[in-house]
RNA sequence: GCGCCGUUAGCUCAAUUGGCAGAGCAGGGGCCUUUUAAGCCCAAGGUUACAGGUUCGAUUCCUGUACGGCGCACCA
């Protein structure tokens, strides 16, 4: 494995010491008659007179020493329970026994009678104990304590780095950190109970595809080796679903990964969970009540309200949201009409007057998407719709019949942070191609962000979709709005890091 | 990809203008029969991320590499 350090040399010999009793340190079958939040019911349920006995399973977290009788504290699944050891009662080899092989972070199973102490805890006096399973490596040391009734934790497992390498340990010490994902587990079932309830299927889509497509996004690309084939990880499901209305399944939805070839960041990485529904005979004012509709039966479902503290504001999210549409968002955010500007040049033009940093060899839409993300998107801390965006960046979106240069879609935005994209489908199979062929122009030949002409989605189109609307939602960005967290590695379990390098040829694997 | 900052004991952190690298916790040896960040005594613990350079002398100054954090760019 590795060079154990001094630490892990101590603890390899206790536990050899307990196999030279004996002992096995890691049997596979225990005993649990309780949780240690179902023993400390069971005593305080119990009557006066009655004798609770338990068999309890958990970690050790914390060992005081006091001469003849030791306090430790057990931890499980559900919470903390003390244990109390006595001499007296156990006898010397039991106490010796515990003292000299027993470390924190050790797994161990203790039986014995529930009592209260002095001090009003309520405590297993232990009868019998034995290891259940060796914590070769010390958890990172960190203490707490309680100060009216807060939870103050001393020397904290807090670098960051170490804490997403070794997730496990990160989870081990730092309780608040299980929360997160208790409630982004919560966050997906509401999600799913939404849609059920409205008579959504949920599919599953190729995750592999032959032509990536759905999304402006650089992909990941990967080999069939039997088939002699390049296949790319998907950047979206939007095509594969929209396949799904052509096929009279009127309303549907996925909840799943994308993988995305580019820069990991606070709220950027490889691959991230979304959510994409499609509503056959919907528009995009009705995906902007049920988007509504659907946060606010979110936030109720996992906290009981719809106001919710991000970032130290204050966000109400229950319906209606204020909705403006992009030109009056930007007018007011930025002081530019992009209606007056119709031209890329204009436009930037216009920005650089303001002094506001624009690349010269944008598009009118890439201007435009730079302005939302420089001036508009920090500005929306309440739940706001911006709808009707420039053509030229939306080639799944319907243009308006009243400005061929607009399409029906919008971007909700809560916090500060985009949360999700929506638009009517563009259900024109010649129209869809035109787009296509639009994109394709405007990046060169071999650029992997250009839209790939997907013939056989054309196809699909072609026997005919009906008016359809569509949402996608970050789902990683969600938990991060409802766990009050500033960067997206904090609810992803196993966020990307680069690989540490192994330094020295002396540490290859034997 | 670019810029700024960081990397010191198992964990959390110190170290004055360049002068023997320290503390708390954890760990080791003692004392202590109701403690809870238990307490008290003793001893130990380091290739200061890595590789070079400047210097009598480098944790400290310089260069490079690795990894990370933050910001920008790209994007969801």
């Amino acid at each position: 494995m590795h060079d154990w350090n001094k630490l892990e040399r101590i603890r390899l010999e206790k536990m050899r010491a307990l196999q030279e009793n004996g002992a096995d340190p890691f049997p596979s079958s225990v005993t649990r008659t309780h949780s240690t939040a179902q023993a400390v019911q069971a005593f305080e349920n119990a009557a006066e007179a009655e004798t609770v006995q338990a068999v309890v399973v958990g970690r050790i977290r914390s060992i005081r020493e006091m001469g003849k009788v030791i306090f430790a504290h057990l931890e499980d699944g559900e919470g903390k329970l003390q244990l109390f050891f006595r001499q007296n009662d156990l006898g010397d080899e039991a106490m010796a026994r515990f003292s000299e092989h027993f470390d924190l972070g050790d797994f161990i199973e203790a039986s014995g009678h529930m009592f209260r102490t002095r001090t009003g805890e309520v405590t297993l006096h232990v009868e019998q104990f034995r290891m259940i399973a060796k914590a070769i490596r010390p958890l990172p040391a960190a203490k707490e304590e309680e100060v009216d009734g807060e939870r103050v934790v001393h020397s904290a497992f807090s670098d960051p780095e170490a804490r997403y390498r070794e997730r496990y340990a990160d989870l081990a010490v730092n309780p608040e950190v299980r929360q997160i994902f208790e409630k982004r587990a919560a966050l997906l079932r509401a999600l799913r109970t939404f849609f059920d309830q409205r008579g959504f299927l949920e599919v599953e889509t190729p995750i592999l595809q032959p032509i990536y497509g759905g999304a402006a996004a650089r992909p990941f690309v990967t080999h069939h080796n039997q088939l002699h084939q390049d296949l790319y990880l998907r950047v979206s499901f939007e095509l594969y679903l929209k396949r799904l209305i052509v096929g009279g399944v009127e309303a549907v939805y996925e909840i799943g990964r994308d993988f995305r070839n580019e820069g990991v960041s606070f709220k950027h990485n490889p691959e991230f969970t979304m959510l994409e529904y499609y509503q056959a005979y919907a528009d995009y004012t009705d995906v902007m009540d049920t988007t509504e509709e659907l946060i606010a039966f979110v936030a109720r479902e996992l906290n009981g309200t719809t106001t919710i503290t991000y970032g130290g504001e204050q966000i109400e999210l229950a319906p209606p949201w204020k909705r403006m549409s992009l030109r009056e968002a930007l007018i007011e955010s930025a002081g530019i009409d992009i209606d007056v500007h119709r031209d890329a040049s204009s436009l930037h033009a216009a920005m650089r007057a303001l002094d506001i940093e624009a690349n010269p060899d944008a598009s009118r839409g890439k201007l435009i998407d730079s302005l939302i993300g420089g001036t508009l998107e920090p500005t929306l801390i309440q739940p706001t719709i911006i709808y009707d965006y420039p053509r030229d960046i939306s080639p799944l979106a319907k243009s308006r019949a009243d400005d061929p240069d607009t399409v029906e879609r919008f971007e909700a935005f809560i916090g500060g942070m985009e949360i999700c994209n929506a638009f009517s489908e563009i259900n024109s199979p010649l129209e869809q191609e035109q787009r296509f062929l639009e994109m394709g122009r405007a990046y060169d030949v071999g650029d992997e962000e250009r839209h790939p002409m997907d013939e056989d989605y054309l196809r699909a189109l072609s026997y005919g979709m009906p008016p359809t609307g569509g949402f996608g939602m970050g789902i990683d960005r969600l938990t991060m709005l409802f766990t009050d967290q500033t960067t997206i590695r904090e609810v992803i379990l196993f966020p990307h890091l680069r690989s540490r390098e192994r330094d020295g040829a002396d540490q290859e694997e034997s």
